[in-house]
DNA sequence: CATGAATGAGTTTTCATTCAT
DNA sequence: TATGAATGAAAACTCATTCAT
């Protein structure tokens, strides 16, 4: 791993758990042993680092999330029980007590940096995308009514996930995401 | 309005746009049209008022959502339909910009400020009680099964509306919670 | 004096001998023995102090040079023979090592900041117009004839003044600005 | 061109518009397509390269106004004017806005650096010679009364070019300079 | 010769808080 | 009560220089 991902990796962590603006420069440089020079070596500014943060995490939800569930050959219904399934997991590790690392940056900087905004937009718009198109194959397959409203219903299964994320985070209780999660299952059959 | 009450409802409209860690001291004073030594009057800290402004949500909320929408005299449907109103209602108002005062808190403070996550955890505790205890009503009126569990899916209504708010700040696009409301009622059978 | 003049006069001093941006905040502080925190209180930045300073020597020409020479009721020839004497002295007092406090500003500031560029115009444009108006009376009085361009003249006494204390700075040799202010008299019969 | 005296060439623009202080070595390393390594492979410091930088300008002095100029076969009137021709076209290509590229230094650098100084003296001591030489001839030829001190007008022809020069820079307007230029060939009766 | 990663002291600036009046 | 001067630690960032390759 070049330098550079190393700091962007360790970086994304803090940033994670601290928050973008009360991460500081310092946090980084000693959680990667590195030098101001360093760092400034490869990034141009705090700010470009962020946005580097984010692109991070971009590329992961591709590859775990997207290309590995949604573009695979699994069925619909597999393919949300296995998003619904890492998303429990992913939480499970980090004990829930950080929320989501999406979710949050889209809560800290979207008023306030259109850059953030705009990357955070994308990978919401793309993990409504995958869940619409599942939804679309499931109606034709029968499952859902024809009358169903695919975008609306994707758009929601994405909100009860970052909410109940963001609840099981300020009651530090990861019940409410497991909660959440059965709901789903149950609203839309898929177990 | 006394000038501490003055004072907080100014921190708290900025605090709600600019986040709590980024709002200084300064800001406040400026848009309180106030000097250092009034502020440190009646707040012991940055942290003082922080909580003062979280303390003043819970009231808001006790008062706009809970009093009078709650433990008031409608019928369940209604005082779903009218919480999830207020809701559009209020995000309308502030251009969906900003997001949701407690939701956003929640994110930026509670893995690291255990006085503020209990004030909040206060907040949705209560509100998704209120939502469970009138999902109780309506199972017993037999609009819903009563094998429904009323806090797992008062807890997903939460969600959806936090999750939606987030949505819609983040995609800069309040039609993310138009339609989560939707599928809510839709789902809840409130329309 | 205020703490901000103070500030104002000792910045003024080590600017004048090490250039604004050699000079760092924290020689101020220094020779100020303030914090950082009082510096920018009074100053909003390092600009901005340096803007101060600026306006401090516009005012101090004012006094010391437009008002007590040229706005005086001394004849045109004592005018422009105190002006001259008046430069003099003050490089002798300063060894003449940092040469002219505004000729400095305008050489290191002119081309990337039009904020003091404009400070400094408006101080040779004034030195300029009095000598220029001097040089009229002189005309008037027949001492110049009247077919005499005052303004290119005024120009060029100011030119030659700014050159001596350049070269004289350069040199480290007073004699340079003393031999330029004697031909100054000379093609100017002002002794 | 050797790599070496590009470097100086690139450098000596850039430091002629900044200033020494103000040129980075990233702003040379970027201006010269070059890396930190090829930089330091040449030049042992900044300071090392501000000294070539003036040593190249000592050269071009002493080719294009000391050598073709005042050791050539002109009488001496068509020397000055050709010298104050030059004068005026170089800053006429510069636009003005830079100033002089050695009487920048002189300020800049002059008081706190004294191998710079004793170039830039040099630079100067070489050119007010040499118009002091022609001024002798002039004398001899009967131009000029054989009492004109010859040295004490060689300095002031000089100071007036360079304060000329600052005028015009600080003042963004080019007649200054030419005013400046018109009053030397008035008052030595070179036209 | 040449690259560019690494160093670390130094720069300007911010900010919560305290203190004298 | 109220003002705003003062403090000082910490923030983001710059930059000349060194070093491993």
């Amino acid at each position: 791993m070049s330098k550079q991902q190393e700091i962007i990796t360790i970086s994304r962590k803090i940033i994670y758990s601290k928050g973008y603006q009360a991460t500081s420069i310092s946090d980084i440089l000693d959680a990667a042993n590195i030098g101001k020079g360093q760092f400034y070596h490869y990034f141009s500014s705090k700010h470009d680092l962020g946005l580097a943060v984010v692109e991070d995490l971009v590329k992961e939800c591709d590859q775990e999330v997207f290309l590995e569930i949604f573009q695979s050959e699994f069925d619909p219904i597999t393919k949300l029980n296995k998003m619904l399934k890492r998303t429990l997991v992913f939480h499970t590790d980090e004990e829930g007590k950080s929320g989501c690392p999406v979710g949050n940056l889209a809560i800290e900087m979207s008023e306030h940096d259109e850059t953030f905004r705009l990357k955070i937009q994308y990978i919401f718009d793309r993990w409504i995308s995958f869940i619409e198109e599942t939804l679309n194959e499931l109606i034709k397959q029968g499952h859902f009514p024809s009358t169903m409203d695919s975008k609306k219903h994707a758009q929601s299964i994405v909100a009860m996930i970052e909410g109940g994320v963001l609840l099981m985070k300020s009651q530090k209780d990861i019940s409410f995401l497991t909660n959440v999660l059965d709901v789903i299952r149950e609203q839309y059959r898929l177990s």
